[in-house]
DNA sequence: TTGGGTGCAAAGGCTTTGCATGTGA
DNA sequence: TCACATGCAAAGCCTTTGCACCCAA
């Protein structure tokens, strides 16, 4: 993190893309067609876990001139904005998506269902951590203030396909 | 995976080590002083997330004819045979510990706490994810089979060393 | 004896970095 | 103009793989 102003900007701003331009704005960066290409490729898929190499590959549809190093540099920016939250499901990728802390300033990450049959991800948010985070506090001394949950199973579909649950 | 056969060694077996010998044994694998030493680095600490360069070290006091690829080939076949649990925290680094799931079998991974000062990782257990576990059966139809999840804060030395929880 | 295991070095694969060039403010 | 940003290629870094030698069974 190198110390980037994240609350400079109010939430009457309209516009998405309008609030990326005032916070790099509001941070000396500067406003390039390339961090406006990716920051809406993330935009236009949220719930979608993209990888750089993903990334990279949407940009260059309209950006055919972008560099992979440029994409990562953009997503090491964009995730100390707070704009996209990193998730590594241990594929040896690192996948992003765009932050749903970035609306609600409060919530902490939702959590991940993982499909081990067709690799699907799903969302859901949950308040049961919250629970057992003050469980912890209680017993352990230990102050949570981040989680990472990832569960790994079996998606409706798959099951429905397999007919069974006993895959 | 590659299909080992692992519930073939009974309970009443003495030691862990004896245990490792004939799961080896069963699986017409060969008992080496490579693959006990790095078994036996892991069995005596137990709760300590080491790399495979930490594991490399610890053994390579007493073996220090013994290859970093070995290492990493005997972690995955400890892997394979569920005698290890693999942590990745995102820093570049996977990381392994004894299985807590060769002592009892039908346990759930535990959950880890990173402290995000100093580093440490504690263990803890907790059956709260059995609920929220049938709740997403119900509603979306996901049969979760495993899950990971890490907790990142600050520990309690830690908080008292600030003097404070506001860090 | 002999096929699996090991050590070494090289290769893989994702990500970061150096550097000259380009460009937003 | 000029510091920041980009593109390309090279380097980094963790991990895996190829291959000849070794050794447990």
């Amino acid at each position: 993190m190198h110390g980037y102003k994240l609350d400079e900007i109010g939430d009457y701003m309209p516009d998405k893309q309008e609030q990326f331009k005032a916070l790099l704005r509001t941070n000396g960066l500067k406003i390039t067609n390339q961090r406006l290409a990716i920051l809406e490729v993330l935009s236009n898929r949220p719930g979608k876990h993209l990888t750089a190499e993903e990334i990279y590959e949407c940009v260059r549809e309209d950006h055919p001139e972008i560099g992979l190093a440029t994409v990562y540099r953009t997503i090491l920016l964009l995730s100390e904005l707070n704009l996209i939250d990193k998730l590594n499901l241990g594929d040896g990728y690192a996948r992003y998506e765009i932050s749903a802390k970035s609306c609600e300033e409060n919530s902490h990450h939702h959590h991940h269902l993982i499909c081990l049959d067709c690799g699907n991800i799903y969302a859901f948010q949950d308040d049961l951590l919250e629970n057992l985070e003050e469980k912890i506090k209680e017993t352990l001394g230990f102050e949570v203030k981040d989680h990472e949950v990832k569960l790994f199973g079996y998606c409706k579909n798959c099951i429905e396909k397999k007919g069974g649950t006993d895959i």
